[in-house]
DNA sequence: CCCTTCACG
DNA sequence: ACGTACGTGAAGGGG
């Protein structure tokens, strides 16, 4: 929408010299109304926004006016030496913010303004006049609102013909009557004299104008009022004539001439510099202004107004690609510094401040159905709920797509990206800030480059990793499932968990005592004083000193681990200690100090990290602090399960996790017979294995055959191997050879799957798995015995974990779904690669038992049935 | 910064 | 003969 802005340059001028102490310049010239016009300028321009500006001047102290009437403005005071020296600069100022102003001789600002504004109505543009002087309201009009000055010079109202009735009960056009009748002081129009504002609105309510008084003389109430108009006709009809406006002037201006199209920011802030108005420099091209800078061949604006970011925001391009900058470490708590935002066409880095000042940009970031390119953006997404903004719409993340196709790929920085897929020169984040101590966060116009060739380079990358995720089939698994479930781990990593800060720490002192007694016993069994976490010292003293024989060794000394020294436990007293403090030890920097170091101060929660781009077979890990390792298989370390709990009072934890998820997924890919009907039947998968391995009825399976046939069910998912299952159960790798050979004959689809998988493998150069993750083997076909071994035991477990990967993901994301839509308060908190918890209000676990088993259950379909077991607690210890 | 150890699935 | 179980992350020691 068109709006123009006819301003009283003369009017507004006297309003700021009269408003404002007597500036000056260090020169000594006075300055106070080129600033009070800047101020008036500036803000007009913000909030205003006018496409179409012109400022009016008086052109010289005589008029057409004193034709009719010589003394007309006569006893006002020549202006002031003060003020008349400043006219020209506020010229001056106006040739820097490139706005038009115009004068013409014998003319008063006032007739120019008159003139523009009746073309402008004859136009039908929107007008508003800006104006210290209450003559100009004669304008107003459906279309022409007046802005008057209130008090100082950046305070104004608003004037419609609404606003004039409502104050003067008055239309605009007979405000030239009232000057009629009642004068005007400071211009020396006479008016009536004796009649002041009270009686010619009195006169004006009956008459409605000057002619109709004076016409009806008579019935004016009042001998003496009578009498007085009488007297004065001519001068009041004089009055009227100097007070209206002139709006027909010849005036070669059309209304396309006067389009603002806004300042050369560097022009007035060089003027704003030579007259020493510092804080208006700053306002302009300090860290709050627009900047213009170039990162090698890319221009980028620093965006400081929240107007400015509007517009840009209103008129982008989609997608729009946004990295958000913020400090560096476990994001939770990060503070935001700043967006980088890309077009396509234009770039531009807004500091957090003007985003948050920006309620339009924000809506933008809500709006799903504006479309966003981000890298990392459950980074983002987290890191900007702190500040209760919800992203929405992000439709890529660089970061994952780098990684569903190259998952082996440990580095997915978005330089290294950058430079392989497109050899783009953007450097490395490390290179630009530094590393480790030696960090420092960038600012200004460095930061604004560095984020404009970020999200330069995410732009182009959403085009090529699009295209890759077609050429490989992975659109699906990009789009409906890991690009979904990065906004899942958003809200849970944002919701955190809730631990109880003191059972902790009671837990921590327990520990201690026991710590320090063992230390004891240890130091006095091996007769000194050692680090016992040491293994070198710890070494000396077993080996050394104790003669204890040596089992293994490692690169730098003898071995300590615990399978060497439950060995050595029968011989020397001091061993079960050790492995008792070892244990200990472990729970208490780890999990006590480790997680008490990781609650928020406020909240009582933990918010682990989730990362989605680090394991090759495409399971999530966990970090800062690792959720997903909380000890289970002892009792003591167990009972680190009983400080984790629900954040709201009387609430469960439920947790539901897969039975034998991964080798119901091998036998959906073998197709193996005994394993097929095992699930089918829902057998105890370890009991039935040995039963077949060992040739003997359920009923003469003893504890320690299952304890086998579960280690060679281990064995076979991560690719078995004589030597690793003598390792685990500790026996011969003979006998290792010959629990694997039965195996495979019992389980003979088994056996003929592993064989394909490996000959795929060596010929196509990767595995996948059922939703067509892929993993690239390159040692596949290695020389190096070693290095193919391992390929080939790859070959075997990725597709089998990756498979039970994607599978509990896409739990993750129908149930997140479905919890929502059926308006379910639960909260999903964590994932523990085959189990989900949740923390639930009372009311909603009968519910949510059923919803949870039937999403889990029916994922996917395999050949076999999909099992969830589920619990719950007061404590994650208890839902077990 | 690497190594060893150990917690989980 | 080779010399390893698959996938992770954190803590502590020591150079």
């Amino acid at each position: 929408m068109d709006k123009l802005y006819l301003i009283d340059g003369s009017s507004i001028a006297y309003r700021a010299f009269y408003a404002l102490p007597l500036l000056t310049h260090s020169s000594g010239t006075p300055i106070n109304a080129v600033y009070g016009f800047s101020l008036m300028l500036l803000k007009l321009l913000e909030e205003e926004k006018p496409t179409h500006l012109l400022v009016a001047f008086d052109a010289s102290a005589k008029t057409f006016r004193h034709a009719d009437y010589e003394e007309y403005k006569s006893t006002r005071m020549k202006t002031p030496d003060e003020l008349s020296g400043q006219f020209p600069i506020i010229k001056d100022l106006l040739d820097a913010f490139s706005i038009p102003y115009y004068e013409v001789e014998n003319y008063e600002a006032d007739d120019i303004i008159g003139t523009l504004s009746r073309k402008a109505e004859e136009a039908s543009l929107k007008t508003r006049i800006v104006t210290g002087d209450k003559d100009l309201l004669q304008l107003v009009s459906e279309r022409v609102e007046a802005l008057l000055t209130r008090k100082g010079i950046t305070e104004m109202d608003v004037y419609t013909v609404d606003a004039i009735r409502d104050k003067y009960g008055l239309k605009p056009e007979q405000i030239v009557d009232l000057k009629g009748l009642m004068g005007d002081s400071s211009d020396n129009i006479p008016g009536i004299p004796g009649v002041g504002e009270k009686t010619a609105l009195k006169l004006l309510q009956q008459f409605g104008s000057v002619e109709n008084v004076l016409d009806n003389a008579d019935s004016i109430s009042g001998k003496k009022l009578q009498e007085r108009v009488r007297d004065h006709a001519d001068q009041a009809r004089l009055s009227k004539k100097l007070a209206t406006i002139f709006r027909d002037m010849s005036i070669d201006i059309a209304l396309a001439d006067l389009k603002y199209d806004g300042y050369d920011r560097e022009r007035l802030a060089k003027f704003f510099k030579k007259w020493e108005f510092k804080t208006l420099q700053e306002r302009i091209m300090g860290d709050d202004v627009t900047e213009r800078t170039k990162a090698k061949d890319i221009l980028v604006d620093t965006i400081a107004h929240a107007s400015v970011l509007n517009e840009w925001i209103d008129s982008a391009s989609a997608p729009v690609a946004l990295y958000v900058e913020m400090e560096p470490g476990p994001y939770v708590n990060a503070d935001v510094i700043g967006f980088g935002l890309s077009d396509g066409t234009r770039h531009a880095y807004v500091p957090f401040k003007t985003v948050k000042e920006s309620r339009t940009f924000q809506s933008w970031l809500q709006d799903d159905a504006r479309a966003k390119v981000g890298y990392d953006i459950k980074k983002a997404m987290v890191a900007l709920k702190k500040y209760g903004i919800q992203v929405n719409g992000f439709v890529f993340d660089v970061m994952l797509a780098s990684y569903l196709l190259n998952p082996t790929e440990s580095d997915h920085a978005l330089s290294e990206i950058a430079k392989q897929q497109l050899q783009y020169p953007l450097p490395h984040d490390d290179e630009v800030y530094g590393k480790g101590a030696k960090r420092k966060q960038l600012e200004g116009q460095e930061l604004a480059e560095h984020l404009a060739r970020k999200t330069e380079a995410m732009r182009l990358l959403h085009q090529r990793l699009d295209e890759q995720l077609e050429t490989y089939g992975m659109k699906d698994l990009y789009y409906r499932l890991e690009l979904p479930l990065a906004k899942i781990l958003a809200g849970m990593e944002a919701d955190g968990v809730k631990v109880d800060r003191g059972r902790l720490q009671a837990l921590g002192k327990e520990f201690e005592e026991r710590l320090q007694k063992l230390t004891e016993e240890i130091y006095s069994l091996a007769g000194t004083e050692f680090n016992i976490n040491s293994p070198k010292q710890l070494g000396h003293i077993l080996f050394d000193k104790l003669n204890l024989p040596v089992m293994k060794k490692t690169k730098t000394g003898y071995s300590t681990s615990a399978d060497v020294l439950e060995k050595l436990e029968p011989q020397h007293e001091i061993v079960g200690k050790i492995l008792l403090f070892r244990q200990i030890g472990k729970l208490q920097s780890t999990y006590v100090e480790g997680l008490l170091k990781m609650i928020q101060q406020e909240t009582g929660k933990i918010h682990t990290i989730f990362q989605q781009t680090v394991a090759a077979t495409g399971r999530l890990s966990s970090t800062d602090p690792n959720l997903q390792n909380i000890p289970i298989r002892l009792e003591e370390g167990r009972r680190i399960r009983e400080v984790f709990v629900p954040s709201e009072s009387g609430w469960k934890i439920l947790a539901a996790d897969y039975s034998q998820i991964e080798l119901r997924v091998l036998a959906h890919f073998a197709q193996d017979e005994t394993l097929l009907e095992a699930f089918r039947e829902n057998m105890d998968i370890h009991t039935r294995t040995a039963m077949d391995v060992f040739g003997v009825d359920k009923d003469r399976v003893t504890p320690l055959m299952r304890r086998q046939a579960k280690a060679v069910n281990f064995g076979i998912v991560y690719g078995i191997s004589d030597y690793g299952l003598s390792q685990n159960l500790n026996i011969s790798r003979k006998e290792a050879a010959t629990f694997i050979e039965r195996y495979f004959r019992s389980f003979p689809g088994v056996k003929r799957y592993m064989d394909d998988i490996v000959k795929q493998a060596r010929e196509h150069g990767y595995v996948t798995t059922l939703l067509h993750r892929r993993r690239y083997l390159p040692d596949i076909n290695s020389k190096n015995f070693n290095r193919r071994s391992f390929a080939e035991r790859t070959a075997m477990n990725t597709p089998i974990q990756g498979t039970a990967a994607d599978i509990i993901k896409l739990a993750m994301v129908k149930l997140a779904e479905r919890l929502s839509r059926e308006g379910f308060k639960t909260r999903m908190l964590l994932q523990v690669h085959d189990e989900l918890i949740f923390e639930v209000p009372p009311n909603e676990v009968e519910a949510l038992k059923a919803v949870v088993t039937d999403v889990m259950e029916n994922a996917v379909e395999l050949s076999v049935p999909l099992k969830v077991d589920v619990s719950t607690g007061d404590t994650w210890y208890d839902a077990k």
